[in-house]
DNA sequence: ACTCGCCTTGTTGTATACTACATAGTATCC
DNA sequence: GGATACTATGTAGTATACAACAAGGCGAGT
């Protein structure tokens, strides 16, 4: 008897491995903002049905990616920076409860020493890396957002946090911004550690709303070249 | 030649029926806490087939009201109250810093007018009904955090209030509760019309941590009851 | 009596056929 | 020549068939 075998390569689903697919192709600009698709079209290319691309799709449209139009196909979104500074506004808010939680109520402070191996360090043991400092800067935040213990809050901010990276990432592409980064959340750090809550959330919002403004600038920068490359990067 | 004609009753999709019928159910709790189901089951019982009724699982999967058990089937999940108070947390934290927004930058204050024109009314005028008394509820703290003119904030605000509803809305099913909630309602719209920030944060948090308390004893009250009632409610 | 393994049954995961519908292009009529 | 009706084509919406898999029952062997 003949045994077909299911060839997942990540992961165990079909669904997820679309859903990982096509956020790659957003994120890497092959699927242009404003690109239209059809689900046959896009079934063929990530050689899945369209049952598990569907599913992949509908995840996408719930974190804002992708944009279903009943009947017709499917949008990639344009970039929306109206929508990326309330969101930038909204990671304040939380950021800003969860430091003054930290310097109010939590006990446990270990998580500051951690970070501060990672942040507070010589100029000559910075990271450089555009990714791993990415990820880096986004542990930093998440980490202290976890010290609220609120596990709505978390995930609200990680949704944030996963919706906000495909522009956010583009910030550490500049060397000058690595450097403020790591200045800021040096003495982010020194004001949590201290226990002054209303001087870590003055610090906190000013090094979030200056990442917004810088991103925004990177980021349009690099779309209009994006687009010159490869005016007609999307299939169709 | 016979033409097959699409008798959807309400929504233009079955999906979306399939979501308000589950939705319904549980909410009824004619498909209790705890309660597994098979989508083939399901899917008979609501008449659609399991294509539209795995989107709506989804959706309510995303949402927190059902559980997926991969290759098993599908749960509902239990009612878990640590949730509720951080989500009722959560709503506290952007319901005060819409307050403040109110009272220090928001220009426009006829909304806080029409909704002075419910809730400040004499007690005679005061409506009974659960389900008025709680559409309303819902639309009060809505409109305070649409002033922030943040759709994030208020898309999020808006899902907490969904996921909450299950509990919140048997708090008006006591008169004292409803009472307490026109009496609250009122004197927070005071302090927002007075532009007094401090004072309208601490009566909006007083009022939601208050809810928080009386809503878990009345749902653990009306579980029990449903329990009783019906032992064997869902189906299989 | 107990344990181990097979096999039956029920479940989701996936592919696919088919329906209803939207859209654009074309031919026809005025 | 312009407007309009019709038709061809491609789309998502839906139903369904089938494969892969999990789990538990049941029997055989010890």
């Amino acid at each position: 008897m003949v045994k077909i075998v299911n060839i997942n390569k990540d992961a165990g689903n079909l669904a997820e491995r679309a859903y990982e697919e096509i956020k790659r192709r957003i994120f890497d600009f092959i699927l242009m903002p404003g690109d239209r698709l059809s689900e046959s079209d896009l079934a063929q290319q990530i050689e899945v049905s369209r049952t598990p691309l569907r599913q992949a799709l509908q995840q996408l449209q719930h974190e804002g990616f992708v944009e279903a139009l009943p009947k017709v196909g499917w949008l990639i979104r344009p970039l929306d920076f109206e929508k990326f500074d309330e969101l930038y506004d909204f990671r304040i808010l939380i950021e800003c409860f969860a430091a003054r939680e930290l310097c109010t109520t939590v006990k446990d402070r270990s998580a500051l020493r951690t970070l501060a191996l990672i942040w507070s360090v010589p100029a000559a043991e910075r990271l450089q890396d555009a990714m791993k400092v990415s990820a880096l800067d986004e542990a930093f935040h998440q980490t202290i957002v976890e010290s609220t213990g609120n596990r709505e809050m978390m995930r609200t901010h990680r949704e944030i946090t996963e919706r906000i990276r495909i522009i956010r990432r583009l910030d550490f592409t500049k060397d000058n911004r690595v450097t403020a980064t790591y200045d800021e959340h040096a003495v982010i750090l020194v004001a949590l550690q201290g226990g002054r809550p209303d001087e870590a959330q003055q610090l906190l919002t000013s090094h979030i709303e200056i990442s917004k403004r810088e991103v925004r600038q990177i980021t349009l920068d690099m779309l209009q070249r994006a687009r010159k490359r490869e005016p007609l990067a999307g299939q169709n």
